[in-house]
DNA sequence: GAGAAACTAGACCGGCTGGTCTAGAGCGGT
DNA sequence: ACCGCTCTAGACCAGCCGGTCTAGTTTCTC
């Protein structure tokens, strides 16, 4: 998932290599702690070819990035779902996914969208964020049933997500992460 | 709570006004969003009082920030499980606090540590991070019993409060968050 | 193969960053 | 009155920031 590895670079167009780049480090560092210039060093292009591509400057890259991974999760949970599997065994499947992720980049980067909540106040960016949050709810949501309850445990399964992995990534160990999911899953598959 | 009133600053000395100052906006912009001027114009105080109080700079700033909030949750933690609560009645009585720290910052603040986590990798910001998630980790294990068990359901506890935040967050609705931590307290208070 | 369009390349800029440093105000002790 | 200590005050700096711009190269189209 997400690895559209930069390490073949010329696999990738140039527009897809910054996007690849700028999630990765936000992902690592969040909006402000990354600079423009790592993302092109990163990417392998120079500043030219950025706004090039993205003309709107960092924020439009960042809301590209966004994006891209709010698809990517969406996609993926739209798949899972579509095998009738429990919401309790997909949500336990992504947390493995965000483990392996953590693991990988030895618990530097953030797999979902949690630091890049440091955006500027009310930004467009942030709105990108808010809608991907709101897609991967819907999908829990519809998934458990659409109803009022349904709506609770959505919430639960993506807050016990996203704040395990932050537990997770300070104390550089995924069983933070595992456990609070698993009493999730647990929970939401109940009824 | 934390409301060491930026209005009143005669009321605290220039150490904990900077504290609080650099407190406020780091949970609202995250420590790389938030610039040095900015929490010297918040605390009205020249940039010696800075390097005078805290030689290290913004890190040292910073940590002494998270130390704060630390200690005051712990306290906070300690006082609520020391009447015998139930720790699912702690967990929602802390929520609904953020819940009001949210509404009265319009959402711009993040109550607990989630955004500082876009720190400087292995940082010694991070590791008070850390040290203040195991300090309040450990005070919900104790109260459920110590167990094998009590540990996951700590995990579920600050995970579900800390994505909860996020994501109420970014809806700009504390809904999210009451849902959440709901249903995690409920199933942490059965057995 | 001519010409337009898409893209790369990187020098350049003003503003802001975190941090240093010197000067002095305020105050307690003697 | 004097001194020494704590703290305030803010000018100053080198380096980095995001962003602009012009010049070149490649690629597509006819």
């Amino acid at each position: 998932m997400t690895n559209h590895d930069l390490e073949t670079p010329t696999l990738m167009g140039s527009k897809e290599r910054l996007v690849a780049a700028a999630l990765s480090l936000f992902q690592a560092k969040g909006y402000h702690g990354v600079a423009i210039s790592d993302i092109l060093e990163a990417a392998d292009l120079p500043k030219g070819s950025l706004y090039h591509h993205f003309p709107g400057g960092k924020e439009e890259l960042a809301i590209a990035a966004v994006g891209f991974i709010a698809d990517e999760v969406d996609a993926r949970l739209a798949s899972e779902f579509a095998k009738n599997k429990r919401a309790g065994a997909v949500l336990l499947e992504l947390a493995h996914e965000c483990v392996s992720w953590l693991q990988r980049s030895d618990y530097t980067q953030t797999p979902l969208l949690g630091l890049l909540a440091a955006s500027p106040g009310e930004s467009a960016l942030t709105q990108a964020i808010c809608d991907a949050q709101k897609r991967w709810l819907a999908r829990f949501e519809t998934a458990l049933g659409g109803t009022e309850a349904a709506h609770d445990k959505a919430c639960l399964a993506l807050a016990s997500l996203e704040g395990g992995i932050s537990l997770a990534r300070m104390s550089r160990s995924s069983d933070l992460l595992i456990r609070s999911v698993t009493l999730a899953a647990l929970h939401i598959n109940q009824r």
